[in-house]
DNA sequence: CGAATACTTGAGTGGGGTCAACGCAAGTGG
DNA sequence: CCACTTGCGTTGACCCCACTCAAGTATTCG
């Protein structure tokens, strides 16, 4: 019954180009947008330049869940790849999950798993130095590719620019480069222009220090 | 009636001295602790050591809602002074939630917001200078404190540390120090041990390059 | 084939971490 | 009541890491 619920949502599909602003910072979207394949990051670009990533989201994420409830957002969203998008009216799913209890709760699970990763990245960008921090971020991308099968034996397809990952660690595009080349050189994982390939996953872990459990990996929809 | 339901929940008060941990990393809480008065902050230690403080939480905040779905903790929760805890069993919660639409909203906006703070963490770590970090954090605590009624006119009780204010923005207690020094120069503000003073509010957002918009103080319950 | 973009590599610099010594206030016990 | 201890804050000195700048290389796209 909510299952049959949610398929019956309304469902706009459209494609978009890559580096595409989906949401603005201070926009009042009245849609939530379901990323139907593609890749999708959130970041904000504060008033005296640079930008700063917040998360990324893989297919099945519904990045914007939040403005069903907070009216304006206090952040951008935006396509690293061309992407296909599903936007839902926020009121139908306002009304679901008043009708639903358990897909409230699915809900909003979903959102509190993504607090949990904003926690760790303030972390990784507080505490953590730049091998550990690359590290870190591609550990965590790396699992989330395996967990929804986008993945085989390390590789996905992902144009990670040194650029995107610098604005994602609070590293310069340089740094970046650095220790991607020593981690290359170490045999631990390879980044080219458009796939990520990790030779040594558990390694790569053992440097950051990777810790999964934050990702609630058991508790997703 | 949803007021009257809040109000039969079972609460358990307590009183624990300051510097106490209430919820420690990976525990698994069978209850959520409201914060009745005194002052809480969030924290993860990373295995190689130091401490990253997440958030700090004023009476009313209801910090570990998140185990109501996320069993396991990915972070700990401590007090800054002794404080007056209100202890909730998880599945009264639940039964709340699944029962009535709106207290499920509430909750799920509050930990919202919760979110939005930690986005802004993220920024205030990876993006912003030193001066600019300090400032920006305690123009939040400043708004919320006031938002409380828990400060008159810049001056609030709390407790704030060097190393403290250090641990949340990711500086070191020396480098603290000295911009707390350069702020109390300009008449911005002043933090003795146990008192925040805010001399020129505006002058501290102007310097952090403030913007509440991630409070979503309307958006509070 | 040329232009544009991203990546690499090197050199120089400065900001903030670390270390260490000192000052100060509060708490303790004889 | 005072010597002692303890913890926090301050200040100075030093130094290293990562940012910036800049030049050179590779790759893709029109």
């Amino acid at each position: 019954m909510e299952k049959s619920a949610l398929r019956a949502l309304p469902l706009i599909a459209v494609e978009v180009p890559g580096d595409y602003v989906v949401v603005g910072d201070q926009g009042r979207p009245d849609h939530c947008c379901l990323l139907l394949s593609g890749f999708m990051y959130r970041y904000k670009t504060p008033p005296d330049g640079g930008r700063q990533i917040l998360s990324f989201h893989l297919p099945g994420d519904v990045s914007d869940l939040q403005n069903i409830h907070l009216g304006t957002m206090d952040h951008s969203i935006g396509t690293l790849v061309p992407s296909r998008l599903g936007f839902i009216p926020q009121d139908a799913l306002l009304k679901l999950s008043n009708e639903h209890a358990g897909i409230a709760a699915a809900f909003w699970r979903d959102t509190l798993i993504d607090a949990a990763v904003f926690r760790e990245w303030i972390v990784n960008v507080g505490r953590r130095s730049p091998p550990q921090r690359v590290a870190h971020l591609l550990s965590e991308v790396n699992l989330r590719a395996h967990a929804l099968g986008l993945a085989s034996d390390g590789r996905f397809a992902l144009p990670l620019s040194r650029q995107v990952l610098g604005d994602s660690t609070a590293m310069s595009k340089v740094q970046v480069s650095r220790v991607l080349h020593d981690f290359k050189v170490q045999g631990l994982l390879a980044v080219d222009a458009n796939t990520v390939t990790v030779e040594d996953a558990a390694g790569l872990q053992k440097v950051a220090l990777f810790d999964p459990t934050y990702l609630h990996l058991k508790a997703r929809i």
